[in-house]
RNA sequence: GGAGAGGUGGCCGAGCGGUUGAAGGCGCACGCUUGGAAAGCGUGUGUAGGCUAAUCCCCUACCGAGGGUUCGAAUCCCUCCCUCUCCGCCA
């Protein structure tokens, strides 16, 4: 969330900052600014008044102990209750208030996040690679996948319905195979720590990152207990710190974690129905870290490439966008997603998104950081990448890798994982 | 799931209705001492909010969380959460 002083301050900059996502996002700011001037004057009445408690209470205290009669200053202190219950009420209901109107405000944009109002206007940075030379029609993945016998929507749908798949033999390997790869390249090359976090969080966990409680739709929640299946990885391991200050020659704190990441994707119905490319369950290597403020954009660059380098590794064409404001998510304040190269399609997907957070999840979530030499506790910015979606990866080699006959030829970096294996064929 | 014990500052640990934001110890920081170090001595050492030019003062809140009783609660009562021990169940 926003800091309501920079909000007092910076009110009319913000405003036009924050617009900048699409019309009327700024429209809370001044209302909000008005609800802060009521409550901390409701506050200053409230504790101006338990001062005069506190003093009022210790000298009945001290009568009593001598034995002397002190009625009418406990009168006078319930008097006094009875006021400070006015204005506590008060303060707490503004307080209430100003929260959750700040908790459903998003991120102000970077200022190198470009103008626009959808992904149309989104800023292409660079491209690696070739598109693949396929001197045949290409197939798309769900026709090589399901010939192949290493996809099974079908029965998928049976056993749980609609956007479930079922990775079978070659296939199932194939995706643990990535999983792996990926995971080992981020820890043994770039320096993240492995994770292995729980898939279902409670609710503090999910405002903490931004989720709640704006997008409770998009979630899966459980019935009969209070927790969520996560949508991402982000929400558990940006958690994994909340509450906590971090030492300030620990950053910056580096995690790479595998979960399996569930999402109602309600409102995308007629979206991408056909295959695997978004499902309600799909497996994901996150990257997440905290880092100190001033040098999280540079943190960002350095993030991008450690995902970048999953596809380099594979050979996989892509290109890398800086989104535009109004494509930008809830919390973010800049974010370059990767789209690799899909024959079939004829175009690039998305398979990552990289974002600085600034310290506005961390505001959210109080991860501070504080120096040796003293000092207040400082909110640390964080940041998050997939580095990559699997599943989407599995689609992305699928179709890259093709042969005219329908095997798939697995990209070298792969094969050790595969016991070997140079080829998925029938 | 059942029975019991317990949750106090960075850590250990006292307090069980008033002068306790919290004794004492450890740790840490700075200073004195020293050729240097240790020991010793001294000082300091939580977070949030308000006020403010201020990370100085001052005020308010916080002893797992939320309610309640009381003039006054870390201390009493209720609810919840978590940890530990035993039993049950279980991959």
């Amino acid at each position: 969330m926003l800091d309501i002083k920079l909000i007092r301050e910076q009110g009319e900059r913000l405003h036009n900052q924050l617009n900048r996502r699409g019309p009327g996002t700024a429209q809370d700011l001044d209302r909000l600014i008005e609800i802060d001037a009521e409550r901390r004057e409701a506050l200053n009445k409230s504790q101006t008044l338990k001062n005069k408690k506190k003093t009022l209470s210790a000298e009945v205290g001290k009568l009593k102990k001598q034995g002397e009669n002190a009625d009418a200053l406990m009168a006078e202190v319930k008097q006094i209750n009875a006021e400070i219950d006015e204005w506590d009420g008060k303060a707490d209901a503004l307080d209430e208030e100003l929260r959750t109107t700040l908790l459903n405000i998003p991120n102000i944009p970077s200022d190198t996040t470009p103008d626009g109002a959808d992904e149309s206007q989104n800023e292409e940075i660079r491209k690696w690679g070739e598109k693949p030379s396929l001197d045949f029609e290409p197939k798309n993945h769900l026709e090589l996948g399901e010939a192949l016998g290493i996809l099974d929507m079908k029965r998928a749908v049976k056993i749980s319905g609609a956007r479930f798949a079922v990775f079978r033999g070659q296939g199932a390997a194939l995706l643990r195979a990535l999983i792996q790869f990926m995971l080992d390249t981020q820890t043994r090359e770039n320096g993240y720590e492995e994770l292995y976090p729980p898939v279902l969080v409670n609710e503090d966990s999910l405002k903490g990152t931004g989720q709640l409680p704006k997008f409770e739709e998009d979630l899966f929640k459980l019935r009969d207990d209070e927790l969520f299946l996560i949508p991402t990885a982000e929400v558990p391991v940006t958690n994994y710190h909340r509450d906590e200050i971090l030492p300030e020659e620990s950053l910056p704190v580096k995690y790479a974690a595998y979960t399996l990441c569930f999402r109602r994707e309600a409102g995308s119905y007629g979206k991408d129905t056909q295959g695997i490319i978004r499902q309600h369950q799909f497996d994901k290597v996150e990257l997440v870290k905290f880092v100190k403020p001033e040098t999280s954009y540079d943190e960002l660059e350095n993030l991008v490439t450690h995902a970048e380098s999953i596809l380099q590794k594979l050979g996989l064409h892509y290109r890398v966008v800086n989104l535009c404001a109004g494509d930008l998510g809830f919390s973010a304040a800049k974010t370059y997603d990767l789209e690799v190269w899909l024959p079939s399609q004829n175009t690039y997907r998305e398979i990552s998104s990289c974002s600085n957070f600034t310290d506005y999840q961390a505001r959210r979530a109080m991860i501070r950081t504080k120096s040796k030499d003293g000092g207040k506790p400082e909110l640390v910015h964080t940041l998050n990448g997939s580095g990559l979606a699997a599943g989407r990866l599995f689609v992305a080699v699928l179709e890259n890798y093709q042969q005219a006959d329908g095997s798939i030829q697995i990209p070298a970096p792969l094969q050790p994982y595969l016991n070997g294996k140079e080829r998925i064929s029938k």
